[in-house]
DNA sequence: CGGGTTCTTGATTTGTTTCAATCGATGTGG
DNA sequence: CCACATCGATTGAAACAAATCAAGAACCCG
């Protein structure tokens, strides 16, 4: 997607901070813009942590001096209602900095769904860091270019899908971004689901109840077998992609 | 917002191009961050056009190289199912860029709701100004940032919110973004409303008549006025506000 | 094996859509 | 100046999809 990284392969890492020699995320994420001395800088101030399952990333409420990148596993962002409805509003995986510099985001709640590590490191740095560095800068820029078109997609969903729609689109882009290990396997394409039945509903604004029951419509229409409540393989792909009601261009019909 | 706009007040204008010297959305615009020879390298290729309501903004599609800004009035930016259903994704006043660069948008159409003026560039010139120009990065980046916000923001309401809140929330919107004109008016807060029912509907995943009937409840419950179809007046905005289900803080309530 | 959690399935209710008719404003031509 | 067509908005009745309420089944883990 971007070829300018400011530096070389990975076994150019000497020089570099331990933490970020190890770090799995350091060449795609927006580390990967940073120099040595950026990233030495950027380091100075940053700890891992690792999250399992469920658990909340508290990010820094009333303007504290922080940021969160997230180097492995997926995690959810939410909003929430004031009598508890939860709206799942992106699903990002790493590497990708949730909680970016510049952002102005309000009442949003994080929580890890897989296993994850995570970097937290001083957004006061990272934004001065960008102020100087275009590459970074860009790719930051990138990085919220891609988010908005993630959300717009949802929003899409949200507004206009049925509920088979909705868990059709939604197994369609698991089946898209599943690990490139995965996508070389040969065989039926099997999806593994990061999500339970009731967090795919908050991501889908539907039941824990609707979602089970297109799941198990879907499985008796033939188009796809659920081995596990976590595991879905495609029997017929052509058909899930006909359940999921495509878009279509952006040419505005009659207004 | 921005305080770091590269050139001076308005009575500096001399030696910028003649469309952008008279050019209303020039400073808080992206334009704003631009120094003369910039503005004038981006001008050269630049043209100016007025849109009715309901006229389609025609972006670059198959990656011609233009880039769209909307100078002076709204748009609504939608996507399509392939029935033709249509979802409103944003709803961009001037000024913007909508249709920004470095973007891979797909299928989004656009029209104009009011009158609007649009300035459309090459898309190649202002990537490549960006990329020199660190203030312009920026101001671009926040703005897509500020954009994912609102698509966030959209994204509970079409989750989670009933259509009474959906409408409540959209005429608290709409509210807040009221020009500053009828910001300083006295008397009775008075929201004047860019879209017909069915764009309305289109914003809110409702159908036409269940916005209106929306409308009609609200009134009956003494919360709004409606002296015309495109105005609403505020009765009791505490109630609105109550009616719209407010958002919470997003520390999950569990898991 | 028990105890908890998650998932599935069924019956019923409810909110929203769909279908259909009417109203009101605006504009046109006789 | 008044019938008449048009377009958006409103209202009503019926149909429907998804939510809610309520059991049960499957699975996991100690």
């Amino acid at each position: 997607m971007d070829e300018e990284t400011a530096i070389g392969p990975a076994d150019a890492r000497a020089g570099f901070p331990r933490s970020c020699a190890a770090c799995l995320a350091w060449e795609q994420g927006a580390c990967g813009a940073l120099s040595r001395s950026e990233l030495r800088r950027l380091a100075a101030g940053a700890s891992r942590r690792r999250l399992g399952p469920g658990s909340p990333v508290r990010f820094a409420r009333d303007g504290a001096d922080q940021c969160v990148s997230l180097v492995s596993g997926t995690v959810k962002l939410s909003r929430f209602l004031g009598d508890g409805r939860q709206q799942i509003i992106a699903l990002p995986t790493a590497p990708r900095l949730i909680d970016p510099p510049f952002g102005s985001r309000p009442d949003v709640g994080a929580a890890a769904v897989t296993e994850a590590d995570i970097c937290v490191f001083r957004r006061s740095v990272l934004e001065a860091i960008a102020r100087e560095n275009p590459a970074l800068q860009h790719r930051l820029h990138v990085q919220a270019l891609a988010e908005l078109e993630e959300s717009r997609e949802l929003l899409l969903t949200l507004g206009r899908r049925t509920a088979r729609e909705r868990v059709s689109a939604f197994l369609l882009a698991m089946f898209e971004r599943r690990s490139v290990t995965a996508r070389s396997e040969a065989g039926p394409a099997t999806i593994d689901l990061p999500l339970s039945r009731s967090e795919i509903g908050d991501y889908l604004g539907l039941t824990i109840e609707t979602v089970s029951r297109q799941f198990s419509q879907l499985k008796r229409d033939g188009i796809i077998l659920v081995p596990d409540a976590r595991r879905v393989v495609l029997e017929d792909p052509r058909q899930l992609i006909a359940a999921a009601g495509q878009a279509a261009a952006g040419n505005s019909p009659t207004g």
